[in-house]
DNA sequence: GTTGCAACATACTCAGTAGTATGCAAACTC
DNA sequence: GAGTTTGCATACTACTGAGTATGTTGCAAC
């Protein structure tokens, strides 16, 4: 197996076709170790080293699994938006208004980014990068393929707000794009300030993204 | 005059005690050209070379004013700051009730952002930093300074949310705190994808900060 | 049991970059 | 108009950090 092709193949497995547990597990732990080092000091500001002594490793290890450091950032980030994208697929189904999809969306949305803050401040990052340069070409071809999947995305909260707009649950005269922008901005924001706190349960994890949630839809008028 | 007061003292400058006119202008120069890169390539991904070949200089001259990359960008920094507070402490007349005052507060925001971009950008990535290592014991005392200055400039908006809630105009239930970083995050977010397109009317730019403004305080319910 | 390969570690290269030391023309001072 | 300072440019240093080349060890297959 080709080394850069490595990580993928891993991607795959864990879709649900085989299990190996010992190669994936090495993968795994650069993958987290990465992301947080990337999520504490940025792409630009985070060595390869770093990532190894982290790791309690050297690059040696990294490089064996990975092709560059830009390699690197565009798995975790990849790692990152699949989560994402699980998660507000999942609260996708058609029960309810279009409001109250979208509501559902939102929640997991925010809830997703509280419980992988590491990878989902990594993605966040990656929208930064957008303008940056990648500059070899395949850097931009990675770039470009998970601004696709982010567009994908934030497309899916367009379809439930027009959906919304059309069973007269959602007002009628808003501007989509700009709304769910500033939604999805609400919810990326809080990679910068929410960090769990110990001993937090899940309940209460669940309640902060659902009022995160309502306050987007609802506003806060009394 | 030191070299490291230089700056400072145009600060103070331009808060209306002196003109100068042409030592001011070569900061302002840097400033802007150090925004840029700031932006598009991040603090760690921009060299101060990159600022000197914008600039149409070299490095000469940015040293010339300022001691180190990183009080180059505390600077630039600094005045997005400024730019932000003034902006919001203007439109924080007491007219109306609290819900209109916040109303206000957000709008100017966001049109300050609009019309600051590279500015407003680089304000957004020192908050990303204030995790990161400043390592000098100078600078992490800049670092927080401003994010004192940051903190100030959030309790103005919980101020005025708890008026609301005191006069009846925000819902009393709410978890302020977090009301107020989700309505930041929305705006903040705009540095990410607002650019101001050619032609762009002052008028069209208020409409934008405007409907933005009253998304988070009205939400989309319809 | 040895051949082969996976999974790293070690040791090195080399380009980029923050910061400094110095040069130098023009402006200002007296 | 001689000396001093300002406002830069040029030339250099010292170091970091990405990527590579080359070990080394252990397991697996035959």
């Amino acid at each position: 197996m080709a080394k850069n092709e490595m990580h993928r193949e891993w991607a795959l497995k864990t879709r649900g076709q085989e299990e190996s547990g010992y190669l994936v597990e090495s993968v795994v732990e650069i993958l987290d170790c990465a992301a947080l080092c990337f999520t504490e000091m940025g792409f630009q500001g985070t060595s390869i080293d770093d990532v190894a002594r982290r790791l309690g490793a050297t690059k040696g290890r990294i490089y064996h699994y990975f092709r560059s450091k830009t390699d690197l950032f565009f798995e975790v980030h990849r790692e990152g938006m699949r989560r994402l994208m699980d998660a507000v697929s999942e609260a996708m189904s058609p029960d309810g208004s279009g409001r109250e999809k979208l509501m559902r969306m939102l929640e997991a949305h925010a809830l997703t980014m509280m419980q992988n803050i590491a990878y989902e401040a990594v993605v966040v990052q990656g929208v930064h990068m957008h303008r940056l340069g990648a500059t070899t070409p395949e850097q931009r071809a990675s770039l470009d393929e998970l601004m696709s999947i982010r567009q994908k995305f934030e497309l899916l909260f367009v379809d439930a707000f027009r959906q919304g707009q059309a069973d007269g649950s959602i007002r009628p005269d808003t501007d989509v794009s700009l709304a769910v922008k500033g939604m999805l901005g609400a919810v990326n924001w809080m990679t910068i300030w929410y960090r769990p706190r110990s001993g937090e349960s899940l309940e209460q994890q669940r309640a902060m993204a659902r009022r995160m949630a309502e306050l987007q839809i609802g506003g806060i008028a009394g």
